[in-house]
DNA sequence: GTTTCTCACTTGTAAGTACAAGTTATTTAA
DNA sequence: TTAAATAACTTGTACTTACAAGTGAGAAAC
């Protein structure tokens, strides 16, 4: 089965500049392509070229300054989690590893979940699943995933150990992962965290609640995070 | 001395309809009124409507559903510094006071700073103050802000106790804080920032370091921000 | 009564046009 | 030589038009 993904002009442009400024063809500080160069170059109008810098720049790639030009900022050295969807596209070039810690099962929600749910979601039961992952093979995040179980079949046997669960459910069933809401706090490491982050417990670490919205309407995945930011500082851009 | 102060009309529809989400106007749930409609009620076209409404949508306001409408999201419960540029916009009606604890001083830049200088940002020596911030009366911010002494003549005499920071630059030297980026990180309280905060020595916190572009090209306003996380979470969208 | 289809209405994408406003380098005049 | 004016860029704002794509309600067919 062949589906004939059509991308707007404008996402489709909006990678193309991602990837230049990521890969290193545009350096920090460096001047973008005036906006009209950018549409003779990709045989597109202002408006499209404008929204594909309007994204870049909300993301923090470039900002731009009225008479001047847009200019490249981006620099690898955090990790960048809060401003994109999704940790593996977030860090770089590093070298992410992720350790399947409990594999994809089928359980019902708890009773008091970190986010309001609604009927469907909690008739439907939920899929949890718990990572470790591992940058530069130092532990830095333990990633506690939910999902409402909704047209969602075989999920559980699934090989989730290379693919991000983002790709697998693109891929397998056409959910593509939007933007969503999170809480912040600084809490001390339990028992568990702290032994799979190589922390004593009761050292701080970061806990993020995330609920993500996805192209399925009403379905949402739900993510419990813990971070060692001894090393490393969450990024983020507001 | 009047200034005409132009406002772009997104701009202004922008800051009506989340003036109308936050008091109420239009609930949580809510649809807003169609594109068409607020065209026709607000005399613009629709691009202009959809940059109100993309913004509104980017800081977490509403969210847009193809061929259904913008569901209003605004919930107050959670105190938003990431999102939005400045603490007291982003706490809703909360009680929120500061406390002027190092009324702002020249002094000159520390050697390691937590963001690289600029060599006119060295030259001019750095404005330094220290407030607490304590929301319903429970001690909450810790925030240590610096910006270059650049063009901010006798700003070491303002009053700030009332007034907002953010709101002395802007009537006193027409300067406006864009967005920037920041880094978070959980660690241990200081014995200075336990005490502020009202926590034992060690107890997590979550401390962010900001960069907050401003509409004067090269003048940024940096701040070191330590929180108590105990009782309220940070929100943020992503 | 149930299902299917159509239509009206929503937001999304994309083209085109025009002028305002800020920046920079060049040209011109003192 | 210096300083001001200008011209040639840049992005910002705003209007216009057109069609695509998703949603939901009511009409039509079964």
């Amino acid at each position: 089965m062949v589906l004939s993904v059509k991308i707007p002009q404008h996402k489709r442009l909006y990678e193309i500049l991602r990837r230049h400024i990521v890969e290193g063809t545009y350096g920090e500080g460096d001047l973008l392509p005036s906006e009209n160069e950018l549409c003779r170059l990709h045989g597109v109008t202002r408006p499209t070229v404008r929204q594909a810098l309007g994204n870049l720049a909300n993301d923090g790639y470039i900002s731009r300054h009225q008479g001047k030009g847009s200019i490249v900022h981006y620099r690898l050295r955090e990790i960048g989690i809060l401003s994109v969807a999704g940790t593996t596209s977030a860090v770089g070039d590093r070298n992410l590893k992720t350790r399947m810690i409990i594999k994809p099962v089928i359980v019902p929600w708890g009773d008091d979940f970190m986010f309001p749910l609604s009927d469907l979601e909690k008739e439907s039961g939920c899929i949890n699943m718990e990572r470790l992952r591992l940058l530069d093979d130092s532990p830095i995040f333990y990633d506690i995933s939910y999902i409402a179980n909704i047209n969602l079949p075989r999920i559980t046997s699934r090989k989730f150990e290379n693919r991000s669960l983002f790709r697998i459910l693109r891929e397998y069933y056409q959910i593509e992962i939007k933007g969503g809401e999170q809480r912040i706090k600084a809490i001390p490491a339990s028992l568990k965290i702290s032994r799979y982050l190589q922390l004593r417990a009761g050292e701080p670490v970061l806990h993020l609640e995330r609920k993500m919205e996805t192209s399925n309407p009403g379905l949402f995945l739900y993510s419990s995070i813990f971070c060692n930011t001894k090393k490393y500082s969450i990024f983020g851009r507001f």
